[in-house]
DNA sequence: AAATAAACTTTGATTAATCAAAGTCTAATT
DNA sequence: AATTAGACTTTGATTAATCAAAGTTTATTT
């Protein structure tokens, strides 16, 4: 049976090896999510290799094994669900929810994260609009297209938010910024770095590329309609 | 921040520390409560004392102090409420909850607690009858009788089963045992130390002297209506 | 009172996770 | 090619929780 440090370690590799086109995951990415000192990384990765949940090649990084996959998918929707049970049932706030989950996700058994499930209707989503994993530990397809990546006049659909900070959070809510919101891009000025968006039916918004960035979002022009 | 295990340990001295009038809980009640050698008992017993919680005489015992009892209370309080979780809202069953909340237990945060009991509805009792003490560290005042402290022709009221082992908790549903039902003492051998009662309006059961003792009652006879 | 049993404490060792600090590699300058 | 900065690894130590086994107390028999 993992330590719930094993399972830390797998479900931040399996995030970081999504983000990373390679699969491969640095040791300074892993030492950074996971809050520890480079040296702790090494140690620990080498346990992990040793228990044959990862491949690690000294200096190059780490890779999951597929036992280390279907364990960091499973950490990952016990996330995603709990996450959704705390804004949907308990009605806890957008911002404070991430900290929570990542206690709860170690503690929940099986059966309880299926009756959880069941509860809650069986969601492909959690509140930030990530795609919850399947039982099977199958991911349902998620965009790869953000704001940054839509031309003036198209409307979109926002799919996640990319930036779990409280901060940003507080920002995309007071916005209207949530998954699901309709988004047309007016105006876009590549050298002062803004976009101006409109919101819905008649909220205008102005933000940077950075911002632009962490939108992630359905195409949704005239073509669809 | 004590660590999950002393907060284990709290628990269960307060829980034996209820059953037995001096408050005064053995180092081998400890070390059986909590499946340790008595060696390990010991030692934690110490760190626990040079952290305040417990006032420790070798040989004699262990005694909660004031800070020592909070924290067993706010466990109890959290286990509590999540075993009431598991029942009411995932429709778990009565047997297989005690582990889970186990769990669970020393993972949830204040703020998720006071979420959840508002979602349950602030119950006093958990599925088992036992008392949920409140945020403020009070514990519901319980009965102390139980059913074998009736006579013939008495009747009561089920306040709660003191077994939690699966195997109990499935007779005791199987024979309508539950916080809430109506007891009538039908008849009493202290030889053959047997018992038959009147269960709700037309069912009976023979049971022994363990087994009556198991069962917390509030007396309710002809005095009372 | 002496012997014994039971309960408890001590000692020494182990495991998991961590850090600080020293050492090593690799890649990018100069 | 030599130097250097940055990323990574190694080493040695620490903390929390545990066990096995040896030692000590206390209480109970004989």
């Amino acid at each position: 049976m993992p330590s719930s440090t094993v399972e830390n370690y797998l479900k931040e590799i399996l995030v970081e090896s999504i983000h990373s086109e390679s699969g491969l995951v640095s040791m300074g990415k892993i030492a950074e999510c996971l809050q520890v000192t480079p040296g702790t990384a090494t140690t620990m990765v080498k346990g992990l290799e040793k228990k044959g949940w990862v491949n690690y090649r000294p200096r190059q990084g780490v890779k999951l094994t597929t036992s280390g996959r279907k364990l960091g998918m499973s950490m990952l929707r016990r996330h995603r669900l709990l996450e959704t049970f705390l804004v949907e049932t308990l009605d806890l706030d957008w911002g404070e929810i991430h900290d929570e989950a990542e206690e709860l996700e170690h503690a929940i058994s099986e059966k309880v994260l299926e009756k959880l499930d069941e509860f809650l209707g069986r969601p492909t989503h959690d509140p930030h609009g990530d795609p919850i994993p399947t039982s099977k530990g199958k991911m349902p397809e998620a965009s790869d297209l953000s704001l940054l990546d839509c031309a003036v006049g198209q409307t979109a659909k926002i799919e996640s938010i990319q930036d779990q900070s409280r901060e940003f959070l507080k920002f995309a809510r007071k916005n209207k910024l949530l998954p699901g919101s309709k988004i047309e891009v007016i105006q876009l000025d590549r050298i002062a770095d803004t976009m101006q968006i409109k919101v819905g039916l008649k909220s205008f918004l102005n933000i940077g590329s950075k911002t632009a960035e962490k939108i992630v979002v359905h195409r949704s022009g005239e073509m669809e309609q």
